[in-house]
RNA sequence: GGAGGGGUACCCAAGCGGUCAACGGGAGCAGACUGUAAAUCUGCCGGCUUACGCCUUCGUAGGUUCGAAUCCUACCCCCUCCA
């Protein structure tokens, strides 16, 4: 028998779950507890917890815990580099075919939405990012602005330009690092798209909060229990190193940005933690909106539904014979 | 007690006779999202309305005026200084 014809049809059997949810819904608690009790490796999804030293204001699980249940993709590189959908696609297919391997069941917990999407419907065949050409185009952005810049991208490739907001830099600074890199479209490219999950059977869960008023309370509750944790001091810390800046994307986290404001000075504390708090609150909301876009998605109460969802986890795996 | 400064929509804040439902910013709500995504961007944002439009707003009460958030009077509150 044929090593690849051996492994093939066993892997198909064995599903991959998701459970995602906006910040502060208790996610990652839900997939601690049951990876404590069921053959379930957690993949986590998270831009931010890839980045090592960054602990309390991402609320990452602690070290030991992490080790015991065999966590992925926390920790995986410094926050002077910049991580990716691209690097998370490859990290985390990776890790599924590793946890498929053990015969377990890779649970993905996260909420950085654009990664589950990435990894749920493809991404196209792009260049990574290039920190030099982006460095150019933002000083002829500097001198031009962007809307010129969107004028310039019209003119290579039309179609991303009628979808690109003119005043959305970012967008418009990667359509034209595509073109330029590639000499090809990004239109063009992004029709190449094929999902990397395609085959394995996928069950997806969010945690819903049932009221936004009691979200914002939790949201607000967290960050002051960060800030008595020795949040202050951590950014402070990655402050010190000296090679970080607030445009690396590690620094742009929520909370992080905002208290590394105030150690540049340009705000007090108390504003800071204000911002921070209100910055928590929209990062919740925009993830909220993608996960009413997926109709996939059972959605479960983070409040009443935890015990219930983990009967029909530990059901589902048995009848895999797991 | 006296002299100044100020009270504008959820918050900050501009306006200082008509072009004001009232510049900006923040918050909020909704949306977009293909290698920066905890990022970036868009729309709405007094009430009613799909919209045209109508109604009620600029501390309170009066007044001047064809017309006031804008001018006058009184009163209430806040801040600074003198006493």
């Amino acid at each position: 028998m044929a090593l690849p014809r051996a492994g093939r049809p066993a892997e198909l059997q064995v599903p991959v779950y998701l459970l995602t949810g906006p910040t502060g819904t208790g996610k990652s608690d839900w997939g601690i507890r049951l990876a404590q009790v069921a053959p379930v490796e957690i993949v986590s999804v998270d831009s931010a917890l890839v980045y090592r030293g960054l602990d309390i204001g991402t609320a990452k699980p602690a070290r030991e815990l992490r080790e015991r249940l065999a966590h992925h993709l926390i920790d995986i590189c410094d926050p002077a580099e910049s991580y990716s959908a691209g690097r998370f696609v490859a990290d985390a297919m990776a890790a599924i075919g590793a946890i498929h391997a053990r015969r377990r069941v890779p649970l993905l917990v996260g909420g950085t939405m654009l990664y589950l999407r990435a990894l749920l419907k493809g991404l196209a065949p792009l260049p990574q990012g290039s920190a030099q050409l982006r460095r150019e185009i933002d000083e002829w952005a500097a001198r031009s602005g962007w809307p010129a810049l969107h004028g310039e991208l019209a003119r290579l490739d039309p179609e991303s330009a009628a979808r690109i907001n003119p005043n959305d830099s970012q967008r418009i600074q990667r359509a034209l690092e595509v073109c330029r890199t590639t000499g090809r479209r990004l239109s063009e490219l992004q029709r190449e798209t094929a999902s990397p999950l395609a085959g394995m059977p996928l069950r997806a869960w969010a945690l819903a909060p049932r009221s936004r008023p009691v979200l914002h309370q939790r949201l607000a509750d967290r960050f002051h229990a960060m800030m008595a944790a020795g949040f202050l001091d951590e950014v402070r810390s990655l402050h010190r190193r000296g090679d970080l800046t607030a445009s690396h994307s590690s620094m742009r986290a929520v909370g992080y940005r905002q208290l590394w404001a105030h150690l540049e000075g340009e705000c007090s504390l108390s504003e800071a933690v204000e911002r921070g708090i209100a910055a928590t609150r929209q990062l919740a909301k925009r993830q909220m909106t993608w996960m009413r876009a997926e109709t996939a998605t059972r959605w479960l109460d983070p409040e009443t539904d935890e015990l219930s969802w983990n009967r029909d986890v530990h059901h589902e795996l048995s009848q895999l014979g797991l």
